[in-house]
DNA sequence: AAAATATGTCAACATGGCTGACATAAATTT
DNA sequence: AAATTTATGTCAGCCATGTTGACATATTTT
């Protein structure tokens, strides 16, 4: 199901070369153009967390435990630490998602077996089914909607999305985010 | 500044197509492939709204000043209906958020002149400065990763975006986001 | 033995959401 | 003209999730 035609998906980038020259039309143009981007991102962004949000509500978690759950569930055994290094938040604010995660028996803690002052996170069996109900509406949007691109698109996709980072901290977030067997 | 040739824009979608059969591993590389771009989304967002972050910090707003700063100063005029419509959030959150805003001076109501009821919002000159400095550094952040990315680049990531959007949210978020003349 | 590291915990506070209840003025309907 | 609906504002209290600062414990490293 392609977007509509002729809206948000044009930015022809050369679409008003035959206006007057004498207008600043080039710049604000392109303004126009960057501030949509801006927008198109916020409500995009606010509808890819808006399914595991409804499910979170039914089980009284909020978008900390689903973040907690997440890069759990996908670094198993991921350390206190390296955690906080993704999330970026303080260890008091983690501790206290992490107890309830725990507690309700979606995660586990593990002692280092070489550094034994570690505590590695491993999801529960209830723990992975939870990340999966989670992440399969997820998947499903973004899946649906880089297939609605052409042939490409989700390269391109990639690319946009990869060069909105910090440069200083794309190698950690590619180092975080691929999975090398 | 092109991403890393192999990590993250790769993605070629039958890449593996020589691989053995018997292993599960179309499924899996594709679950693998979706996850590698919730996660992108996720850390690119993250990115994306740091920048005004700093700025607000120093001047004691928070987002929630950003975003009513920056759709007053996109929609001149909007109503507190309307505002409350894109933000999606409760009239009293608003409220609260409002009343700073107007009393630091970068915003002002004024009474519908068709339906005295309406108090629509306007940003003053020190709102539009505000808001100015606030979008610029996202604006050059987005024109650069747009930039980065090949030709066609745009209107597939748009594409993308777009589609990302709950289907049924789409045609409103079309008018909320393009301004046409 | 001393220092550094990984983690946990207590306490207090800020932001920005929420619900519920009620108030006012203006427009619309009856 | 009266009743109703609409647009907005406001009070009060609650919740989730972030913050800072201080301190404790176990373990590893120096």
């Amino acid at each position: 199901m392609q977007p509509a035609g002729k809206g948000l998906v044009s930015a022809e980038k050369g679409a008003d070369r035959l206006a007057p020259v004498a207008r600043p039309r080039a710049a604000a143009a392109e303004e126009e153009r960057l501030i949509e981007a801006i927008e198109l991102l916020f409500f995009s962004y606010r509808d890819f967390t808006s399914d595991p949000d409804t499910i979170l509500e039914e089980i009284g978690f909020g978008r900390a435990h689903h973040r907690v759950v997440h890069f759990v569930g996908r670094n198993p055994g991921i350390t206190v630490a390296a955690l906080l290094d993704i999330l970026r938040i303080t260890k008091q604010s983690l501790a206290r998602v992490l107890r309830e995660v725990i507690e309700r028996g979606y995660l586990v803690q593990q002692t280092g077996e070489k550094d034994r002052r570690q505590r590695r996170l491993y999801l529960t069996e209830a723990g992975a089914e939870l990340w999966e109900r989670l992440v399969a509406p997820q998947r499903e949007r973004v899946r649906k909607a880089l297939a609605a691109s052409g042939p490409g698109g989700e390269t391109a996709w990639r690319e946009v999305m990869f060069s909105l980072l910090d440069e200083a901290q794309r190698p950690e977030a590619e180092k975080i985010i691929i999975k090398e067997p």
